[in-house]
DNA sequence: TTGAACATCCGAAACGTTTTGGTTTATATT
DNA sequence: AATATAAACCAAAACGTTTCGGATGTTCAA
């Protein structure tokens, strides 16, 4: 009853039917130079035999692979990075629901000399038809490299020529006008951003989000900019809360730098839902479930994967090559350190 | 002086020697049955050329994709899944470390009809040499698939049936033997074990490690299990802390559970860090960050990276089977809900 | 009755490796 | 001088698919 457990190959098909390999191959490709009754012949034997087809030869003698590369761009000291660690679990998912059989591919090339090389010979071994390139930089070799190589990518995040290459990236500008315009609405009359550093193109675009805001405002521009560990954004907030004149309003580049202007006013025992109110950014887990809630300018992961899947799509179908892009935007969630009503003399 | 940006081949190097393409595949491979002269020449050419070898074609013949494959097993409602997203990102990137050229392809199956029929397809397109099985299940299907067919793998958590396949796992039931105890040593005569369901083995160890430290101390068992959501635990925890006799240590199966007795104790008036105290469990974000601190078991992405990686290369060079795992410890750190003196009488 | 058009099928080549089972040449052993 | 051994090399087959360029037979219009 139980034959022997051989692998079910086109060949095995065809001599099963006492037919050519070639039409089973066309049958089971949906071409349609074959007899309606022969296809269903053989697809029922491929049923029957449990016939699937062998990747790496489709893939040789096709040329493609049916996969997507993701190179990680984090060394091991930000392993506990939480985009992208969300994001890697969710696109994955998006990619096998949009296509089951695209396989996604993940590596790792962090920033460095070895950088191009490592995508050089994911490009060389033809393991991908394309590439997911995540972290984008304001100058990026990897953007220069895969457009040389004429290899589909898409970067997450814009760089300085945005125009030449597939993107998509969050709407910093519009969603940092939000934020900061909601608080000009609840009657904050100064109101401070805490950026981070300029290493990707959104650090400006928050800057002009929020000035566009301030300016329509006639309020005076506060910027600071800092790095994002336990300890630097802490003590900028107790600064400049100590300060004469301190800011009532709080727009910040993170949730992480929210968090610890809530912390630092705490510390001065001033209230972080009246005294003055925050709003932070990427609604981390620690936002939604902290004391005080952080408000949060929100993305959706989802967009961010269906919005690379579609252009990865048309760039995988597509013969003329047009730079696609596309702008996520951001939703501001009003918790506890936004929503409720402001104070000014607290 | 540009050449055309041909691909270079085994066949395109034996031509440019004029030398067979065999000798040049064995000397690429190194086989000691070429010339050491013969071999530098070829290695050169393969330099100057830019060779990389074709995987499709590799893989072809040799039968092996040099490739582990990760099919998700959370469906879309889990999706920011903490664990499994920095364990992700974690894998991807130690899996590197440890050997470059092993793809590591992440696809999508969660549990359901259409779970087993996934990873069927998988085995059967060759598309990788082993599977690493995430959150592994009492009595899982995936298993005696995999056995079944002979297909190397490791799960990440044990089955009712451990001995009988490679498995790592977190030493649950010493880790909460050592949160007991450590509540024990402050003190503490009632202390309360809030625990999962039993959906994993490892519900079942929690008890074990916590019931083993209750009974060395003669005290009373006090379980309870309940899901983690957002509300149910905040529940449980506000109905405990109001009965007589309440439980003034918190043993929680996770961080989350950890966070909402934190707020229930806040509710009430209770104070957190010295009236009861509190231990977690996985060490989210939000413990290290939440005010207060909150206390946990943690354990190291990288140990469960190593040690999944280093079965997965036994495995794979291996010629017989031997079931192999590994237990990973606890760490207790202590935070604020259990770092200060505990006072019985608050 | 002829040839065109169509429907259906197929042989053979190609993709780039690895591996088997040699052959050839040089060196060592008797 | 004959033979065994070792070193260096190679032709050809194989892996399982896709695709190119026909081949065969049938139908239909003229």
């Amino acid at each position: 009853m139980e034959k022997k457990k051989k692998k079910a190959t086109l060949k095995s098909i065809a001599q099963h039917l006492n037919i050519s390999v070639t039409t089973v191959s066309r049958a089971l490709s949906g071409y349609n130079d074959v007899n309606a009754q022969t296809r269903q012949q053989i697809q029922e034997a491929a049923d029957f035999l449990g016939y699937v087809p062998n990747l790496a030869a489709r893939r040789l003698v096709t040329g493609k692979s049916d996969a997507i590369g993701i190179l990680l761009p984090v060394s091991y000291g930000d392993m506990r990075d939480h985009f992208l660690s969300h994001f890697l679990l969710h696109f994955g998912q998006s990619l096998y629901a949009h296509n089951p059989n695209l396989d996604l591919i993940v590596s790792y090339a962090p920033e460095g000399e070895k950088e191009l090389a490592t995508y050089q010979r994911f490009i060389d071994s033809q393991r991908v038809d394309a590439f997911v390139v995540l972290r984008s930089r304001n100058d990026d070799a990897r953007v220069n490299l895969l457009k040389e190589q004429k290899v589909p990518f898409v970067t997450h995040g814009r760089t300085h020529s945005p125009d030449e290459h597939n993107w998509i990236d969050t709407d910093a500008r519009a969603g940092f006008d939000l934020a900061t315009q909601s608080l000009i609405d609840k009657g904050h009359q100064r109101i401070a951003l805490l950026n981070l550093p300029e290493r990707m193109f959104t650090s400006h675009l928050r800057v002009e989000g929020y000035e566009d805001a301030i300016a329509r405002a006639g309020l005076a521009s506060n910027i600071h900019t800092m790095e994002m560990n336990d300890e630097i954004p802490y003590q900028v907030a107790l600064d400049l809360l100590k300060t004469d004149n301190a800011p009532t309003g709080f727009v910040c580049a993170s949730d992480v730098i929210a968090h610890q202007v809530v912390k630092a006013a705490k510390e001065l025992g001033i209230n972080p839902c009246k005294d003055i109110q925050i709003i932070g950014c990427d609604d981390l887990p620690l936002s939604h479930l902290g004391d005080p809630t952080i408000s949060t300018l929100r993305t959706s992961l989802d967009d961010h994967s269906q919005a690379i899947i579609k252009i990865l799509q048309s760039e995988l179908n597509g013969q003329i090559f047009i730079p696609r892009n596309k702008l996520i935007n951001y939703e501001l969630v009003e918790r506890q350190t936004s929503n409720q009503a402001f104070s000014p003399d607290g």
